[in-house]
DNA sequence: TAAGTCAATGAGATGA
DNA sequence: TCATCTCATTGACTTA
């Protein structure tokens, strides 16, 4: 299957914008060295096709370092360029196997501006117009690896799609969907955080009270003097009503606990949860 | 200028 | 084997 067929699977991403990209139908002017196995496509570099076979309207890509008109692409080629080396491990179906038209003008401006010398990786800045169709996409699907062959499809043609309408590169479609995943994971983590110390601190609060009410227990001299005269096994309460009993001439019941040997809710006879 | 943001990279894991 | 994932990290750039 090649990407024709990908892209011709006649399926419509809700993105907000329909992709009728007929590759069969772009003329073909420049071969790009090196890139695109023989689909009888012939990799090329042609300014024509993203701006010819779209329904949406979009402004045709110039190759010169000072078009900055169209919002999306105000970065321009330049910032879709700056990932030479992502360019370079591209392993998306469409870019490998006919190479996407965003992917030679990028490489085109890449060595463009490689002329220069500098091979220093440069900061691409998403505009705000790439940031909101990215978040978009994001809110209908946040990964682009769905496990159902279907929607794998649909996956791939929504990151062609996503490339080509922002000028950016699959793989730069792709990194932007794991970092806005990782983001997405962190905040998440941080929410988590907070909630567990709002946990531990009235956990802590709890356990605080609940000390100094088994040291008001453990401390009957003045509350209750007539316990201090029982033996400490024979005291119990009971959990539900926190009646003391076992005193003279009371057996144990089966419900009463013994404050003696542990200060929550121990039963002699397993049965905490019994009413009185 | 330190701290924060975020695109990009690389290693390793996973599933088809 | 390949495409994509997560995770940790880097480094360019922005901001206070």
């Amino acid at each position: 299957m090649g990407f024709d067929d990908i892209c011709n699977t006649g399926l419509v991403l809700g993105l907000g914008f329909s992709s009728t990209a007929d590759h069969k139908s772009k003329k073909i002017t420049t071969p790009l060295v090196g890139k695109g196995p023989s689909l009888g496509l012939e990799p090329s570099l042609t300014l024509s096709l993203i701006s010819g076979d779209r329904t949406y309207e979009q402004q045709p890509i110039k190759i010169s370092k000072d078009h900055q008109s169209a919002d999306l692409y105000r970065q321009d080629s330049a910032a879709s360029s700056y990932s030479n080396a992502s360019v370079k491990r591209e392993r998306d179906v469409g870019s490998e196997e006919t190479t996407t038209e965003v992917e030679r003008v990028s490489s085109r401006v890449i060595s463009d501006e490689d002329d220069d010398g500098s091979n220093a990786r440069k900061k691409l800045r998403l505009t705000k117009a790439q940031s909101a169709l990215l978040e978009e996409s994001f809110k209908i699907h946040s990964t682009l690896n769905p496990a159902l062959t279907i929607n794998f499809l649909i996956m791939q043609k929504q990151k062609q799609d996503l490339a080509r309408e922002l000028n950016l590169t699959p793989r730069q479609v792709e990194v932007w969907f794991q970092n806005r995943r990782a983001r997405t994971k962190l905040k998440q983590t941080e929410v988590d955080c907070e909630f567990l110390k709002k946990c531990c601190e009235t956990l802590t609060e709890e356990n605080r009270r609940l000390h100094k009410e088994l040291q008001e227990l453990k401390a009957p001299k003045i509350a209750h003097p007539l316990y201090m005269q029982l033996p400490a096994a024979t005291l119990t309460m009971c959990p539900s009503c926190e009646r003391i009993g076992g005193g003279v001439g009371e057996t144990p019941s089966k419900n009463a606990f013994t404050i003696a040997q542990k200060p929550h809710f121990y039963s002699p006879f397993n049965n905490p949860s019994a009413a009185c």
